[in-house]
DNA sequence: CGTTGAGTTGACCATCGTCAACAGGAGTGG
DNA sequence: CCACTCCTGTTGACGATGGTCAACTCAACG
């Protein structure tokens, strides 16, 4: 049950630039996440506040407990959230990606860890202007509220994963549910960054259990496991399994 | 694993009164839920949307895809929120109580269950209503914002509990927690109005492995158990249990 | 006094975790 | 270029935790 987590150090040498310009006219998550409800002009204020950010991957983005000195709206790339108990135990609370925010609590303590799983490019804010800027645009506060009611949506269906279903189940609901956050949601294919460990670790399983999970829908002809991902081959079985 | 629920039909005999008008000023949890964002102006027109409302142990509140026609703020008792699989198997999600509200997302279909666990008194208003007087008043909309953010923190313990703790751990953690949600929070008394059923399914177990887990609990002097709840005899090995 | 529902306890067993060994690819250094 | 390590993932054998099924107690209630 116990496994020992060595936390990555912030690294000196990061690989984001601080003091670039960002350009929200040519962003493409713009309207997929929070900033889509603003107008061209408010839109202007809000650049002046963006600092395009950039991480490699496992690079750490912060830890539980530090200082939140910023918020990120998440541009591409895969980050994982976590938590890890003393005795090295990890869950991973969410894997956001492009047009999720990060920090939608304004909270001036990190209440869990971050880093990249794949390359990640993000939109930093600096949480102090941020929240003040928000208290001058509602309709910035509203989205932002809109997107935290998404995500505590979404914690409650891993909370249901989590509590009722098998092994099985869990896997099969894991896979269609990246399937339905990807850009393209009728494809066949879905592309798997994260390593098993982190998966388990997503769905309270061992490395071992989601292996040979895989394998045997694999073996069972419901899946086809591919170099980064897996194919569906079997969508009624898959549906029946993910049923929440 | 199956395990088969009657959803119980809203009934037509409700114990609330629509009619009545609240009283805000004589609120004692005014302080401790959103209202408390809002000056006494303010609170005044908030006071012709509230409606007073109460409901009888097990009675239905609203049931998962009903349109949703209002919010509730909880006065005092104890709510269950809770989904329901095609094949069964419950899982309760929180148990909101006095100052808790419900409702926070302003969707205008239910995510999930809910019905009273003991006898219920709540603040209703009608949802459309209150989401137009939110745009109108954005410290309320900050506040509830920030009840969405403790929300979504409440449901990542719950993550945490449900995916990496074993039965003690879970019981444990869960008597710690409501302990840490009740008025007094420094006794050693904690209430229990739900079922062993209830803890079940809001900690994905058994009521069979609840129920020996805290008999084997009190055979180790580290509970006591009481007619209505449990009395902590052992904080040291409550909290170490507990650790999340 | 019988019925019902919640809670408890025991016996048994399945799922999934643990421990261990192994395979294959990437990166490193001689 | 090969040998070596390291890391991720896979597979097998075994066992413990917690689920399943069943019987029983007890209090509430008509």
């Amino acid at each position: 049950m116990t496994r020992h987590i060595a936390i990555q150090e912030l690294t000196g040498a990061k690989a984001h630039c601080a003091h670039a310009r960002a350009d929200c006219g040519e962003c493409d998550v713009r309207l997929r996440s929070v900033c889509g409800a603003l107008d061209e002009c408010e839109i202007g204020e809000l650049e002046n506040l963006a600092r395009p950010a950039a991480f490699a991957a496992k690079e750490t983005l912060f830890l539980e407990g530090a200082d939140a000195e910023c918020v990120f709206n998440i541009v591409s790339g895969v980050v994982r959230l976590y938590r890890v108990l003393e005795d090295g135990r990890r869950q991973i609370i969410g894997f956001p990606m492009s047009g999720d925010f990060i920090g939608l609590d304004l909270a001036s303590k990190r209440s869990f860890c971050a880093d990249a799983v794949t390359t990640v490019t993000a939109c930093r804010f600096p949480r102090k202007e941020f929240s003040e800027f928000l208290t001058r645009k509602p309709n910035l506060l509203q989205a932002l509220h809109a997107r935290s009611s998404l995500e505590l949506k979404r914690s409650r269906d891993h909370l249901l994963a989590l509590g009722l279903c098998s092994a099985d189940e869990k896997i099969a609901w894991f896979l269609t549910t990246l399937r339905g956050r990807a850009s393209d949601t009728s494809g066949a294919d879905i592309r798997l960054p994260m390593s098993r460990q982190d998966i388990a670790d997503y769905l309270g399983l061992t490395i071992e259990t989601v292996s040979r999970t895989l394998q045997r829908f694999a073996r069972e002809n419901i899946v086809e496991i591919q170099p980064q991902g897996v194919r569906i081959v079997d969508f009624n079985k898959m549906g029946s399994l993910a049923a929440t």
